[in-house]
DNA sequence: CTAGGGTTAG
């Protein structure tokens, strides 16, 4: 290959004459005056170092300069080389240039080898632009078999079915016979379960046409058959194949995924390994997928090991679910470490680790990485602004969740229904049940996640009966209802104690998880019925986890009973010794009933294990900045006049029936006043007479402290917004929305 | 000269 030779020669020379100063000189770093002033080196044809100058800068993407050279070339006659012609559309096909393409078209000779139309024709398909493509074709004087592929793959490919078939009819009428690529081509338009049937016919014209032993047309058949949904059609045709590659291995597993077999993907995957099959970057990709779907951590680093022994980390349809995978696994450290592997990560790369930030509770990560992403110019996609929603949510960031939702919307990235159920939950737990509502009607055609998402809004904001009308309007729509709507509607009956409704629903679940379960011993707990929350954990078919008995626990706490309490709390310690929330609820259980010992004792334990208690804080956003106070907090810039409104609304501290354990006694003894008190205050001394007051607590709100929420509310007229670690409540004119049931 | 499979989510 002299081509090869000279750029070869030329790159060694380049450096060696200039090892001074091209140090890191490698191949795509060729200075272009190179290969133009080596009249010295053997050149057998006229124009052929031009035409490698020309294959080099095509090569290194640089178009503009590459027309420009052609252009040079044009003007002195010299002559180019097909093969060059070749690679210049190539490279335009590569960049979706269509500019340069049609100049490259442009600046061809009257009568171009019929290899180089078809590429040009390649290069129209490969723009999309399936006009100038089909113009092309149409004038074209000599069309090969080559020409014929091209057009009807590039029809198939953009899902033009009808133009695809068209096409076929009219090869064979101009007496070409279609051979295992036009076959091929057409199956991979047969993509959903509506055109099975002509899938099928296409088929038989396969087995008629003679090409059953074609490997490739057979992993086309196979991929028919998955696509229009008929994984059982695929399997049986799979099982007759004699011979199986990566592409039909890859097809079945990617069946399998579609129908949720996860395993059996992975059985593929064996299987292949075990017969030796070559693998590639495509299949990683679906076996990481059923890996994460799994979460099997085993078998997904045992691919792991095999991707780095084959050095395809680096890719990033291999780096991306691998990334994803770690995430599904909660380890953010291999998944980052996946990440840096990634030669060049594209925004799903990005949106999958932006994801793994914001699963694993790492928000502020996540939206520092996204905004540098954005200010970047990075390419952005609905994916990232879900995770940017969660991370709303999570920090209750009302200010940041509504940009980002305009942000979403002048980017056109938000009209679809992952990203607006992730905007419904947003919108809620800012505490703005209204504008969740607003957005769930926005929506055309909500879907199980959409009305699930509206329905644990009013459940967490105390709407049970918003939440159960929407859960009939749901059954009635006809839309299917999974596992995390049950837990939403029996949310809402639990936080508004309709035991009798909770059970209804319960039953009539098919197969409840420990969640459901959980759930229900929430409503019995809550509603004083312990015996029965008891008897459900100890009756039920699933193990208890450590949120059964917390829950159980909690119910106890409210309700005084020490007996089951205690028992609960044992259970509890058994799952999870380091559970703060066990101790504190045993504390404030045996300190009020004066068992002083016993408490001091809990304490203890507490101390020996190092389990810390989480502290209490209360925070208030306005005007986009968050003011942050914890018990007794004097910090604050305008503290005195926060001091002097709890004053002016006069409801103390002392005034309060406030819980009687030690807690409270030493809080009362140092005239500490509670964090959520500090912040309304603040609310109603910072913000404007007529606006509602958003509160939010890390902890659960006491008594005391929701009395207080009803006082001002009708003291004042201002309706005011607390949410704690349970839910929201809407305090307006001395009432509260949870009907003092919480 | 012509083709086939894949990854992100509430």
């Amino acid at each position: 290959m002299p081509t090869l030779h000279l750029l070869n020669s030329t790159f060694s020379q380049a450096s060696m004459l200039h090892a001074d100063k091209f140090q890191h000189a490698n191949f795509t770093k060729i200075p272009s005056w190179v290969s133009l002033k080596s009249n010295n080196f053997s050149i057998t044809h006229r124009g052929e170092l031009e035409n490698v100058h020309l294959v080099s800068l095509s090569k290194q993407d640089k178009l503009k300069e590459a027309h420009d050279y052609l252009l040079h070339m044009h003007r002195f006659n010299i002559p180019v080389a097909p093969q060059s012609y070749k690679l210049l559309l190539e490279t335009c096909s590569k960049l979706k240039s269509l500019k340069f393409g049609k100049l490259i078209h442009r600046g061809l000779t009257e009568n171009p080898p019929d290899f180089l139309v078809n590429c040009v024709l390649e290069m129209y398909c490969a723009c999309g632009s399936l006009s100038d493509a089909r113009k092309l074709f149409d004038e074209m004087p000599k069309r090969s078999m080559g020409s014929w592929v091209i057009i009807i793959s590039a029809y198939a490919g953009e899902g033009l079915l009808e133009d695809a078939l068209e096409s076929y009819l009219r090869m064979q009428e101009s007496n070409f016979k279609p051979n295992p690529y036009i076959y091929i081509c057409l199956l991979k338009s047969f993509s959903e379960s509506s055109y099975l049937e002509i899938g099928k016919q296409m088929h038989c014209r396969v087995i008629k046409a003679g090409f059953t032993n074609n490997v490739a047309m057979n992993a086309a058949v196979c991929n028919m058959y998955v696509k229009c949904g008929h994984l059982d059609c695929a399997e049986r045709f799979f099982s007759l194949m004699q011979e199986k590659n990566v592409v039909s291995y890859t097809t079945m597993m990617v069946g399998c995924a579609q129908a949720k077999r996860h395993d059996d993907a992975l059985r593929y995957f064996k299987r292949m390994v075990e017969e030796d099959v070559d693998l590639d970057e495509f299949a990683f990709s679906i076996t990481l997928k059923a890996c994460a779907a799994l979460v099997d951590r085993k078998m997904g680093e045992q691919a792991h090991a095999l991707i780095f022994k084959l050095g395809l980390q680096s890719e990033v349809s291999v780096g991306t679910p691998l990334v994803d995978f770690y995430v599904k696994c909660e380890d953010v450290e291999s998944a980052v470490g996946a990440f840096e592997e990634i030669d060049e990560p594209n925004d799903v790369s990005w949106s999958a680790i932006l994801c793994g930030y914001s699963q694993i509770g790492d928000f502020e990560k996540c939206i520092n990485v996204f905004k540098s992403l954005r200010s970047e110019g990075g390419v952005l996609n609905r994916f990232m602004y879900t995770s940017v929603f969660q991370v709303c949510s999570a920090f209750a960031d009302l200010s940041m969740g509504s940009q980002a939702h305009g942000d979403a919307i002048k980017r056109g990235l938000v009209s679809y229904l992952y990203g607006e159920s992730a905007m419904i939950t947003m919108y809620a737990k800012c505490g703005r049940l209204d504008y969740a509502y607003r957005a769930f009607e926005s929506m055309d055609a909500p879907d199980t996640v959409a009305w699930t998402a509206m329905i644990a809004a009013c459940a967490h904001h105390g709407k049970a009966s918003e939440a159960i009308t929407l859960f009939r309007e749901m059954q009635a729509s006809g839309v299917r209802m999974n596992g995390v709507t049950f837990v939403a509607i029996l949310t809402a009956c639990s936080h508004a104690g309709l035991v009798e409704e909770a059970e209804q629903f319960f039953r009539s679940m098919s197969s409840p998880t420990i969640d459901h379960y959980n759930c229900m011993v929430d409503v019995y707990s809550r509603a004083g019925l312990l015996k029965e929350a008891f008897d459900l954990i100890k009756g039920m078919p699933l193990e208890a986890d450590a949120m059964s008995w917390k829950t159980l626990l909690g119910g106890c706490r409210i309700h005084q009973n020490l007996e089951i309490g205690k028992a609960a709390a044992d259970e509890l310690l058994g799952v999870d010794p380091r559970d703060a929330a066990a101790y504190v609820l045993l504390f404030n259980m045996q300190a009020s009933s004066g068992r002083w010992e016993e408490a001091a004792g809990v304490r203890r334990v507490m101390a020996e294990r190092s389990v810390r208690k989480e502290s209490g804080c209360s925070w208030i956003s306005v005007a986009g900045e968050v003011h942050r106070f914890v018990v007794g907090d004097g910090h604050h810039a305008r503290a005195e006049e926060v001091y002097a409104k709890l004053e002016e609304v006069g409801f103390r501290e002392e005034e309060e029936e406030e819980e009687e354990d030690e807690v409270g006694r030493e809080r009362k003894r140092q005239q500490l006043v509670h964090s959520e008190r500090l912040a309304i205050a603040y609310g109603l001394i910072a913000t404007p007479p007529a606006s509602p007051i958003v509160v939010f607590k890390n902890l659960r709100a006491c008594r005391g402290c929701h009395d207080f929420g009803k006082h001002v509310s009708l003291l004042t007229g201002r309706s005011i917004v607390v949410r704690d670690s349970n839910r929201f409540h809407h305090f307006t004119n001395g009432q509260c929305s949870c009907g003092d049931y919480w």
